[in-house]
DNA sequence: TGAATATGTGAAATCGTTCTCACATCTTCA
DNA sequence: TGAAGATGTGAGAACGATTTCACATATTCA
């Protein structure tokens, strides 16, 4: 069925049709037979060919490292709590944290004219930069900054500030599981924010404390018995997620370590993992849901062309949870 | 730019071009002046018109209940591992259980014409079959079964068949959250397996100790306290998945009942949550990548056409963790 | 009444490819 | 040598919509 063949049985041009389908330029009479014939047959248009004159597809693509994740499944629901609103489709793309596969998927949407991207991305590097500049697709960054793009990010430095600033009260020994420096906002600024804390709450933090590990369970977990082996006296551990957390609580239960008594811990994220162990996990909230509907809520800006060239940082709050794996 | 531009750039006409990118079938010299322009100026070729004649995206659709289950996720990572090697992409859809979206993401993967559609699907209406069969796109339905379609689920009758014995010889009072029976593999298989065994073992359940909850730890936890309320001699708690096992954990954490002495719980799925929380969940493990893997195997079969009216269905294999949550 | 405006319509161009067909040239082999 | 097959090429017709333009016809207003 094509928009000829319902040109022709209901007795008008094509062109009618499609105004009819658009923006019902039509007269009633017209645009009843049309409709009838409509009904009828079950056309529906082709979505191919209207892209290649129209270019709109009501369709935003969205990149993810992982699925699977606590935070990111909160983002997307922020972000599909505002889209579902506009009547718009989320396509969500997880390149399973390799770096290829956000540029082959970055290129995939762009090709095929989704009307913006949102990049939940981790680590950027020159081809990504080259790539995002080349695209004509509207593309916001979430939690992650990058310079000359929209952005969504929360304030990691200041809520591993405030997290650290509370463990400095009760520790003597401090061992930390980060996760790689190539990824700005984990690795770095909740490091730096958990350091210079700690520094000015007057713990030392030795280097070697300091573990660089996955963002699995597993990781944490092994990360954790090497920690403890190297230095046995620590008395508190700060992991940069929830979930290297839980491998790490997981690791303290085997060696009949007592949370927090021995060892206090803490991770990041609030995530539905953090309640459900036990000791449950003092952490850091971040504002999952609201990132996400405020980067659809500018990417829907920048699609209908309002905000064109505007670029929008933003930082979002937090909280720190205290639950029962920290003293105090 | 466009593949005319580039037919008069490179002096051969836009056939020859166009086979160029596609089969190859051009002389050696056209075809490096081709290669030239190609290369200087950048060009690709339009996917949406491509599209208009061709119909093959090298996109698969996959739709999913949710994000953030360690299940699907698993299953996801089965499939990908076999379509990336065919170069072949995954889009993700997500519907948050909402039986419309997962209709309209139904229609929009067809209309956009991916080469075929993976269904996560849950439950099924009416017009899910209906739909079903007007769709051109070859679909393989995983986890659940549906007559006439290729499908692909884990045996859960007989896997809640083999825990429920287990249990059976350990247990006096059984209590059950399972979930809505409209979920026939999850709501009815599992139950009924799990009714079955007992029944053969000796034990007899009470119908007001079954309680249907949703999917998640909140549910988990509040159909806890109601059964304990109205129950409070069950001996054995038996979950339909993990996560509303760790919810229902945490409620006796809370009540200071002891796991597994005074009460013992177990769940399905053997997903990461289950072994990070204490005690550790005895659980049923599927083998979710290997359905993943087996799912995108029979699906690019029916895409190459070599099985186009071949259904298949496939029954996974699981296995009875047990872990410390339960005696025995 | 006649000009200006609103309303409706269809023919034809356009979007950027792929694909079919006809045709040319070059090998191969009896 | 001449027919059959391999190899390479371009013209032009799809694919199925949207959009521009020109042209009716109906309405409004001075």
């Amino acid at each position: 069925m094509t928009i000829n063949e319902i040109a022709k049985m209901a007795g008008v041009s094509r062109a009618t049709v499609s105004r009819y389908l658009n923006d019902g330029y039509v007269s009633k009479e017209k645009s009843e037979r049309i409709k009838q014939v409509i009904d009828e047959t079950g056309y529906t248009p082709s979505v191919s060919a209207k892209l290649l004159r129209s270019h709109r597809t009501n369709l935003i693509g969205v990149i993810i490292p992982k699925i699977s994740s606590d935070s990111i499944s909160r983002m997307i629901s922020g972000i599909s709590e505002i889209l579902s609103k506009e009547d718009m489709q989320l396509m969500l793309a997880c390149t399973q944290n390799d770096e290829n596969e956000e540029l082959k998927y970055l290129k995939t949407f762009n090709d095929n004219h989704v009307d913006g991207i949102i990049l939940l991305g981790t680590i950027f590097t020159a081809a990504h930069k080259k790539l995002l500049k080349e695209m004509p697709t509207p593309v916001v960054i979430l939690s992650q900054k990058l310079e000359g793009y929209s952005c969504i990010y929360s304030d990691d430095y200041h809520a591993a500030y405030s997290l650290g600033s509370h463990l400095a009260k009760t520790s003597k020994k401090v061992g930390m599981l980060m996760v790689s420096e190539r990824d700005i906002a984990v690795g770095v600024n909740r490091r730096n924010g958990l350091l210079d804390s700690l520094k000015k709450g007057g713990v030392k933090v030795d280097p070697s404390c300091i573990r660089t590990t996955g963002f699995t369970m597993k990781s944490g977990y092994e990360q954790t018995e090497i920690l403890l082996k190297e230095h046995p006296e620590i008395d508190t551990l700060i992991c940069a997620t929830d979930t290297i957390a839980s491998g790490a609580i997981k690791c303290l239960h085997d060696k009949k370590i007592s949370i927090p008594k021995q060892i206090q811990v803490t991770g990041f994220g609030d995530s539905s993992v953090s309640s459900a162990i036990s000791p449950a996990l003092t952490t850091v909230r971040f504002y999952y849901e609201e990132a996400g509907r405020e980067a659809a809520s500018i990417l829907l800006k920048r699609i209908d062309g309002k905000e064109k060239s505007v670029i929008k940082e933003m930082q979002l709050a937090y909280d720190t949870v205290i639950r029962e794996s920290t003293r105090v």
